[in-house]
DNA sequence: CGACCTTTTGAACGTATTCAACCGATGTGG
DNA sequence: CCACATCGGTTGAATACGTTCAAAAGGTCG
């Protein structure tokens, strides 16, 4: 496992092994159910602490992987939002997603050994680097962890689907309430509110993710206020009538 | 391993396991460096063999597995072409991948425990079956193929977001460009003309899957064949000038 | 051969984009 | 502290791209 070693450039105020060791404990950390497998005994659980190697600190805007660079750990988001893109060969960018506490991040490295896509912080994050190389080693020898590590790949396979569907079959204005009603739902599997939140990204990289320029988003936003919707200032929004917005998705063709 | 009899309804006409074996011998597949590790040793290969529980056929138009299926094999395809789709809530169906020989399926299934999508045959087609617990088992004994189905998973990850690359930020006729070029690069893979292939799907499904309408498609074949950039006979497609179609991804905007 | 499905093509239409102007919030330097 | 530049967001008007509706031709399969 010397691999470890070579693995991550962690941020030079990175903590000392002992403390890190206390800090990062995932037994008691409040996004366990997220990223680790339920019902894991002490034991397995103390094994598995070993593998959050450290923790970095990305600050707005600068990115936690680059498309490119080589792979050598999963990251888990302590803190934050995430955006990730892809560019194209002629230099357009697609944003892929936005992620948050909880998630993880650089799945699309494993295959070619080095990233897809780009990682980058929306805002001031945290996360936990997972060097893969001790992901495969414990994996094999917790298997629920490694049923883990397969549903995630999986889910992220499931996921993408669904904005394949949103893009490849959905008005403009579906997009924008099941966008709404998706972050509604992850918001509240954290514990915020599902109606009340603070959007981290800006109106061009919602279009980008949506496939819409970024003015139709800004309209979607006004006319579903118009329609009291929901209420929007700038990147708060408020939903008023979260069946308003599923009744979108239902109707018209 | 008392789960794997409980695993598949194998076709009443499936061989008897001793015919089965020969039959199936992936170490003499044409196949293999498509969907097995590379660098085996033979023991190695003989224990991975015993994943391959059986085969399947499937005749064009009937599906190897449906969205909602409960989940326990993978597949991967012997010959003939796939498609799968997703199913939104109102009824509209969305394509999202089209899959030939050496490919896996079903890998949406794992992290719900069953498949999220439908699989469908567009032509006769034949798939192995892979037993998802035999393949998790043998992975944690065979660091090659633990590894491999990583890399499998990590690309289909990869794929999707190409996908989405081309459903967010591409015109009409890059899409339509972008999907005979992968098409062609992928049977070249598989020992084919790169110029000169017979395509499985309709104009409906490229359509649904490129996030166009049939006509579209058909428009835009028309005007591939106008430009001499392809030769297009209802389902025959030739490439005439592959630079000229890589050269409609480079320009503008 | 006849029924049905797929494909092609045309014309009118509509949705989202483009181009442009303006506003408000935020941040910087004189 | 204010002037100014910058960035993100909103809104309007013209445009363009892809869709819709429709008709007809070509293939395929019973």
């Amino acid at each position: 496992m010397s691999a470890v070693y070579a693995i991550e450039n962690v941020t030079p105020k990175s903590h000392a092994p002992a403390a890190r060791k206390f800090e990062v404990a995932c037994s008691t950390c409040n996004l366990r159910e997220l990223c680790l497998p339920k019902d894991l005994d002490p034991v397995d659980m103390a094994r598995l602490e070993q593998i959050v190697y450290a923790r970095r600190k990305v600050r707005r805007g600068e990115a936690l992987f680059h498309a490119g660079d080589s792979f050598h750990s999963l990251y888990v988001i302590r803190s934050g939002f995430f955006k990730t893109t892809v560019l194209n060969p002629d230099g357009r960018e697609q944003v892929t997603g936005f992620y948050m506490p909880g998630e993880l991040l650089g799945m699309d490295g494993i295959g070619a050994g080095s990233y897809h896509g780009n990682a980058v912080a929306l805002e001031d994050c945290e996360a936990c680097v997972l060097p893969f190389a001790l992901v495969e080693h414990l994996s094999r020898e917790i298997p629920a962890l490694q049923r883990h590590l397969h549903c995630v790949l999986s889910r992220e396979i499931v996921r993408d689907h669904g904005v394949m569907m949103l893009l490849g079959s959905m008005r403009a204005e579906e997009r924008l309430a099941t966008f709404l009603l998706q972050l509604s739902r992850r918001f509240t599997n954290r514990g915020y509110s599902p109606s009340d939140f603070h959007l981290r990204m800006t109106r061009e990289e919602i279009g980008s993710f949506l496939g819409l320029k970024l003015e139709t988003v800004s309209r979607l936003f006004s006319r579903f206020h118009e329609d009291n919707l929901i209420e929007v200032n700038q990147k708060h929004v408020r939903i008023l009538k979260i069946d308003g917005l599923e009744a979108l998705l239902a109707s018209k063709h």
